[in-house]
DNA sequence: TCATCATTAATCAACTTTGACCAAGTTCGC
DNA sequence: GCGAACTTGGTCAAAGTTGATTAATGATGA
């Protein structure tokens, strides 16, 4: 899946250099497994791929005491433009309501304010457009069960319920473009500045267990 | 994946005895490769691996002239017994806003109104245990991006993407727990009338190419 | 009439996902 | 102070997905 690649990418990029368990624990932590459909094992299998691949370089394989080992990963940068050229991939391509979007979403602040507006209005026109498809297919649908534009009415109830669905995201892209705009989502240089500052987000993943819970107490 | 094991079940159920192509062309014309996420090659080594698995058999293998060879398939009863657990499984367990429900949503008919508006209710419960979670997350998160429950802003925008995707989830259930309680939604003899009477259906099938798409003329 | 393209019914290799499992160490309840 | 349960950091085989490809035929069009 390219959820899983863009993901983990993005954690590289951020935290690196960084181990594949951490990777992990934040990922869990962000609840990935049940609005992205991404699973553990998927993630040490998306490490490897990317490495073999040449978008991740393992930096050290580290040993403490008699745990097992930990193989550290840092991005390449054939491995950056690969994370850029996916994740526009996913922003501007992806017009049904899927994971695809709301996992680029994550990696939002990467872009400028300006491209970040641009990519929601225009993906208020690809909804708009879905929006359409779905109408028309509920207007000129026939009530006559042997003729091939009929639909039985639990799959018109299924179609509402989309339509729905997409209005939301279409008013939501909407209002967002103009927070964005109007600096309120993120700071523009929000891409540097937090990767240089991401110690402490780096320190909070230590306080994670297997699950992405947060632990009690150290 | 699941949805891709209902959706076959389902299909040959309705449709048997049926060839892999005719069970392709049916689904491509509901659009599951855009709702549901199902490629072409997925449904052909899930026929097979049901067949292995028992759930179907294979009736014959057809050779019209010098065509490709057809596989008929028609269901076992493990077959039946697996996709009503699986339907039911599907429907009453999937809170998140995935494609599962509205793939399992298709067999509908299969239940009685009781079953149907019971499990209605029940899914509009669980979301509203995820609407509350979402809230809470929401509510009592930090200001402060050292402490744990801190939430970037863009990270709060998808959660109200997501709470308000959750309400119209919880909305459609309920309104639709009453059309079908009030008979608006499928005849209650549904199931075996439309088996017996698929014959018209299956013709209407001939007429779709591999994308789904109508054809013009005959 | 000949080249080109779509249709038909599938297969296949490459890739990805899944979740059970491992083995040493640590913490917890009682 | 003992066994149960969890943590750590990962591996692995089995399963599932993908989309390119096949090979004969029918339709289209210049």
């Amino acid at each position: 899946m390219w959820t899983t690649r863009l993901l983990i990418l993005g954690l590289v990029r951020w935290l690196q250099p960084v181990h594949g368990y951490d990777v992990l624990r934040e990922l869990m932590s962000w609840g990935v497994a049940d609005w992205a459909g991404v699973q553990r094992g998927s993630i040490y299998h998306g490490l490897k791929k990317l490495a073999a691949d040449g978008d991740l370089a393992v930096v050290k394989v580290e040993q403490v005491d008699n745990r097992p080992a930990r193989t550290v990963y840092r991005m390449t940068e054939a491995g950056d433009r690969h994370f850029h050229t996916l994740l526009r991939e996913k922003l501007w391509g992806s017009a049904a309501t899927s994971p695809d979007f709301l996992v680029a979403w994550s990696f939002v602040p990467v872009l400028s304010h300006r491209e970040a507006a641009a990519m929601l209005r225009n993906r208020a026109g690809l909804l708009r457009d879905a929006y359409g498809e779905l109408q028309a297919k509920l207007e000129h649908r026939g009530s006559d069960p042997t003729e091939p534009d009929f639909l039985p009415a639990h799959v018109t109830a299924r179609l509402q319920l989309m339509l729905r669905h997409t209005q939301i995201e279409i008013d939501w892209s909407a209002e967002t473009a103009k927070r964005i705009e109007a600096g309120e989502l993120y700071d523009e240089s929000d891409d540097r500045r937090t990767r240089d500052g991401a110690s402490h987000w780096r320190d909070g993943i230590q306080r994670l267990d297997a699950h992405g819970r947060h632990r009690p107490k150290p």
